[in-house]
DNA sequence: CCTTGAGCCTGTATCAACTACAGACCCTAG
DNA sequence: CTAGGGTCTGTAGTTGATACAGGCTCAAGG
């Protein structure tokens, strides 16, 4: 399944030690035997932790998939809060390259004892 | 100094314990007493963070503050390493918002057994 | 047939950057 | 004198994995 999904084998295991995967059937020497559905399952994992969701939220989603709810509204209701989220991040970030960038674009980068990054750190 | 800077008073003994911030000097009955060449420290370390500067960085550039530098071209150079890495997260994110906001819109929110995210997420 | 290398198994430790206790001590105000 | 807050040390928990250690199994090559 790892070659199949491209995930880390000890991710699979421990995404199933949490309780994101189901225990898998054994062979009988204790191997894990995935069948489609698991691959399916473990793609629908990575590609919601690829969108950035938390394995809680993870686990929120394939709880309303599992449980074959008969509206989208709740997972609307996550997917947006989600993306209000990321949004937050990306105004933070935004501010911090500004920040930053303003910083950087102040030093002369040459032989200076002062350093006007140094400077703004201590005396913003 | 928690007071005054508004650092958590664990974070602060947490700082030192990791050597980015010295120990200070014990009253009697063992207390830290802080001076304000602390609180600068402090505040620089707290600023640098704020900026997403990681504790490695940190010390990094406490190195070189410490080291009286007599360019500020290292410091620049790690400056703009780390603006690289918060250009490359917010493209990241803005990735990821753009795919979300776009599975969100084609989601209904009504009570259809379908959930477009879902699905999305399933066969994307 | 035997070895070698790869893969799988479990369980534990590690990472960042804190935060949250437990259990003890101390200090000040009412 | 006591009640509350703050401080002290040391340890454990958080998220999302990743990296072993030590052991078993399996397939291919010599």
């Amino acid at each position: 399944m790892a070659r199949a999904t491209g995930c880390n084998p000890e991710t699979i295991r421990y995404y199933e030690k949490i309780g994101i995967m189901p225990d898998p059937p054994r062979s009988t020497k204790g191997y894990r035997s995935y069948d489609d559905t698991h691959v399916r399952r473990l793609k629908f994992v990575m590609r919601s932790r690829a969108l950035g969701f938390s394995l809680e939220e993870v686990r929120g989603l394939l709880g309303l998939v599992d449980n074959r709810i008969q509206t989208c509204a709740e997972v609307q209701a996550m997917a947006e809060v989600h993306l209000g989220e990321v949004r937050a991040k990306i105004a933070d970030l935004t501010r911090i390259e500004r920040v930053l960038s303003e910083t950087v674009a102040r030093c002369t980068g040459d032989a200076a004892p002062d350093c006007a990054i140094i400077d703004a750190l201590f005396d913003a």
